[in-house]
DNA sequence: GCAAAAGTGTTGCTTTTACACCCATGG
DNA sequence: CCATGGGTGTAAAAGCAACACTTTTGC
């Protein structure tokens, strides 16, 4: 690594300052609510005992999305959900230990899937509407982070990563439902489902409950989909 | 500060290892073409000569938002417009001198807004039709700018902050179609913008030129609002 | 009086909303 | 056979898109 610059001499002697970290809020429907992980703080001198988002510092060697995912495989046992970057927080007083900056991940599974390893920290999902106060300035993380996921959810396909592969389409309103925190009419949310043209039906059916098989559908594109959903 | 934390502690030797800056995508409409602002590369050992968007290292004792408000300052010569975070880029490469982070903003300014001071980087208003390739990742950053100021424009009353205090209405449909890149109806955009109510006539009107004086608007708020306008 | 931009309504089309009944299955 | 959720159409209302002429001013 080369240091020639008077800017970046500076630099090493004064302005590494700050610590980065990631803090993700991740989310999945747990008992039809949509429900966070917590994780307990153990380590720090303020806070301690007190329910926080998970998160972690970045390495020298990764960038913030790389941390997110080898935190969340560490804390949740969980392997790469899909992530994105929220916002960055960067007051100067959120941790009292020093300066850190933390840039942070939604992150969104679905609620069938296992976590492939044990976690190696204290945590738990907690439904949305019965948060805790949370240490640091993870309140107001969680605040941006549940508006953003409500608008995105509204022009994104990105509801595909709270369902299975393969899911009915009243799964899909559910989730709709859930997350937007109100009823749907089923009628009208099939026709402009359909309409849009980003599922496809499969040829299996949701069998063993006492009612109708569920035809199934999967979303046709993996990524999310900018489109007016909603 | 306490560093009491075995975490922090580490922090101190290993783990401050980036610098942190933030770079500025400043939009303003000049010439009836959406442009924003470059400063040449002056001081690294890559790049020199070459565009790049202004901004500049966070210092301890500020967050990202007090960095752009004083670099734009001292690069551009302008007091605090409107600026707003726009993501964090982490790639490990992005900065040949060492590892950089930075916290990317949009800021905005009306077209009459002067320099209050003079700007001590040879800087330069570039229509963003015509941007040369730029130094870093910041051509990255500037495609990303413009889907968020695209993308905002229809949900936000941020055109606001592209205009005067007052405004005519013929003005306020002008900024959107330079922003949207496509024309659009007079008479519809009219009542779409009027319906909205974040708008309300002055008694003044614009005279001067050789046709009808126009009438003069503001918008109610001065924070940008969430609303459908387009 | 003419060039230039301001200002103003109506119609057809598309989209959204509201709403109720029959169907296929498991138990 | 009954309870459960799956699946379907229509009509009224609202919103959107297309379109042309008159008004007021400066020169």
């Amino acid at each position: 690594m080369i240091l020639k610059n008077k800017d970046m001499v500076r630099a090493s002697e004064k302005l590494r300052f700050a610590v980065l970290a990631v803090d993700v809020v991740y989310f999945r429907i747990i008992d039809n609510k949509l429900s966070l992980l917590l994780g307990k703080v153990t380590t720090a001198p303020d806070f301690i005992g007190k329910w926080a988002l998970i998160g972690g510092l970045i390495a020298p060697d990764e960038t913030a999305d790389d941390a997110v995912k080898r935190h969340l495989k560490v804390k949740a046992g969980i392997e790469v959900p899909y992530t994105e970057q929220l916002y960055t927080f960067s007051a100067i007083n959120r941790d009292r230990r020093g300066r850190v900056i933390s840039v942070a991940y939604v992150a969104l599974a679905n609620s069938n899937l296992q976590n492939k390893q044990k976690a190696e920290t204290e945590t738990k999902w907690c439904p949305i509407a019965g948060i805790p106060s949370l240490a640091y300035d993870h309140d107001e993380i969680v605040r941006v982070a549940i508006d953003r996921l409500r608008s995105k959810f509204t022009y994104t396909t990105m509801a595909q990563f709270l369902l299975p592969e393969e899911f009915t389409l009243s799964e899909l309103q559910k989730t709709y439902e859930i997350v937007m925190g109100k009823e749907m009419d089923k009628r009208n949310f099939r026709k402009k489902i359909l309409s849009l043209g980003i599922i496809a039906i499969t040829k299996k059916v949701k069998i063993g409950k006492a009612n109708r098989p569920a035809a199934l559908y999967r979303f046709k594109k993996r990524s999310p989909l900018f489109i007016d959903i909603l």
